[in-house]
DNA sequence: CTGTTAGCGCATTCAC
DNA sequence: GTGAATGCGCTAACAG
């Protein structure tokens, strides 16, 4: 039997608002009613049809997911699905659902903005972005609640991890501990931003404690993928006859690729060249050496991602800390010694 | 400025209803007029209130999305990712947007066809379900287009590999061209029906061709992932003392993890021992020896089954078939000689 | 504390 | 071929 609030209301003998009330926790109701209506809905699996709730109180509970699929980046890849998940998970807790903004949907196409208010979300957070995509600045000079765990805009609150740390805590390991004498790094593309942190942070170490960089133990990796990350052994193999001691990779996919060329060239990791990796992805633990590596804690991350976007919704004027580093560890496995 | 069919509608000096014929192409509108209205509203960035529209019009443009968390198969799981991104940009270039099926919203639960009715989801597509999952057996006995990719229940439209297909044909392989004596399985955990599948056909194989199945060469592993298939290698020689001279796997998950058992236990491959995956996932081709695996083309799977969907939507009394067998092929790498 | 009422933005009869 | 009226199920403001 098709339910709505009139026809519960008719059944209670109450009338429709309220039922509205009990179901919105807003407006006094005696606890005695309330139980009786709550009771009831229970007992017959009433649940608010989402659409007329929506049409009339512009909240939709649902979260529009910003997952760029520009870079190829689809659900695919294990990194962000996973804190897409993490924080799915959360936010279904609190009542809410994900709903992915598309920009083309059939024949008509909308910015992500007009999107937002035909679905009327409450909020949007971005997993994956594109520096590039005018529709994400657009959001963020709107008065929507966003958060973002990738990239970093001005007006939205983002949510990553501490690269920098990350960097630190591996050169550190690598020179002090294992008294390595020379670090060379490769890097993904300097597009992402990321990778452009961890760079800077690479180089910005040597010249705080005055070394010196070799631009031979250089080099960028062409894509974010583990074949890229085998191309660029390849490239570093021409720039230098001398291998560095040691290599900073700036992905766990790239670093495996790179694990993969090294291994293909006999040369012995750790013994020839220690590896350091990013991101702790599932397989760093698998492969063979497993990768050291600079863990990222994805549970965290989306679920602070969340709990700010929640904030931000519930309390549109609470002013919420634009950037939130959230802390990294090393995570020592066999391609150190 | 906000815009209604109300508003574009006075501008145009026409009225409401007539726009919202030309929307849904439905009614008698003059060539005209309808030129003048797509005009105007492209010009504009009209997009209609998908809420509003539902709550009259019973459809949604929204496919509900089965994503069985009870497995703990989250959006990590690279196979089920894939196979629901081609998915989703296959029914969203029809107009067709995606929305997570969830059972416990905030507080209410509510039955899987609950949420399919409150969202009024066209249809739903179930990317990877559980059999203990009464939710599933409810939505098949409703009046509401189901497809699902990975388990088959009665009523509902499944498309799935060829499993019987595709161990039939690494079998054929070991067997006649490397002339191999002996042929293994580790097996995925019989819970799962494509495991069981999969199994089964590898029995009924050796019955058919007449050969003994040696027991002490068959290992279910405990699980879906790497892990589970390391562990099944240290079953395996515990029951026996001399290995098969091939190995197939249930799935390339566990494959990989298999290799790394038998690499630390020193026994080469593909020399000592052959050893055949299935699914060829990503990292399949990566791994160092690369995996000779049965490939499943996800996004044949994944776009067959939108079509079928989108089918069944469109024309609800229209047989669809009820299983649809996709192809799978051998891809032979490093693991067989 | 509870009931009544007026829309929310659109789709769908009907008249015209 | 076009336009006005009605209602989808719910919320919010107000009246009782």
């Amino acid at each position: 039997m098709k339910r709505t609030i009139y026809t519960i209301a008719a059944d209670l003998g109450l009338s429709p608002g309220t039922i509205s009330k009990v179901l919105n926790q807003t407006g006094n109701v005696s606890s005695d009613t309330r139980e009786r209506v709550l009771k009831y809905i229970k007992e017959v699996g009433y649940v608010p049809v989402t659409s007329a709730r929506m049409l009339k109180s512009k909240r939709s509970y649902t979260i529009g997911v910003v997952f760029s699929e520009e870079l190829h980046i689809g659900l695919e890849h294990s990194f962000f699905s996973s804190i897409l998940q993490h924080f799915k998970n959360y936010v279904e807790k609190e009542g809410y659902e994900l709903s992915f903004i598309v920009s083309r949907l059939g024949k008509n196409k909308m910015s992500y903005y007009e999107w937002c208010m035909n679905k009327k979300v409450d909020g949007v957070y971005i997993v994956v972005g594109d520096y590039d995509d005018q529709g994400i600045y657009e959001l963020a000079s709107m008065n929507i609640p966003v958060v973002s765990t990738d990239i970093i805009i001005p007006g939205i609150h983002s949510i990553i991890s501490d690269n920098v740390l990350g960097i630190n805590i591996s050169l550190d390991y690598l020179f002090n501990e294992q008294q390595v004498k020379s670090v060379g790094m490769i890097t993904g593309p300097q597009s992402s931003k990321a990778f452009v942190e961890r760079f800077q942070a690479y180089k910005s170490y040597f010249r705080t404690h005055h070394k010196d960089i070799n631009d031979a133990f250089i080099v960028e990796a062409e894509s974010f993928g583990f074949t890229s990350g085998y191309n660029a052994v390849y490239k570093l193999l021409e720039q230098t006859k001398t291998l560095p001691e040691a290599l900073l990779v700036g992905s766990d996919d790239i670093a495996l690729g790179v694990l993969k060329a090294l291994q293909e060239q006999k040369i012995r990791i750790p013994e020839d060249i220690q590896i350091i990796g990013f991101d702790d992805i599932a397989f760093a633990r698998h492969f063979t050496p497993s990768l050291t590596t600079i863990r990222q804690d994805r549970e965290a991350i989306a679920h602070k991602a969340a709990r700010s976007l929640l904030t931000l919704i519930n309390h549109k004027s609470e002013k919420v800390e634009a950037l939130t580093l959230m802390p990294v560890t090393l995570v020592k496995r066999d391609t150190t010694k």
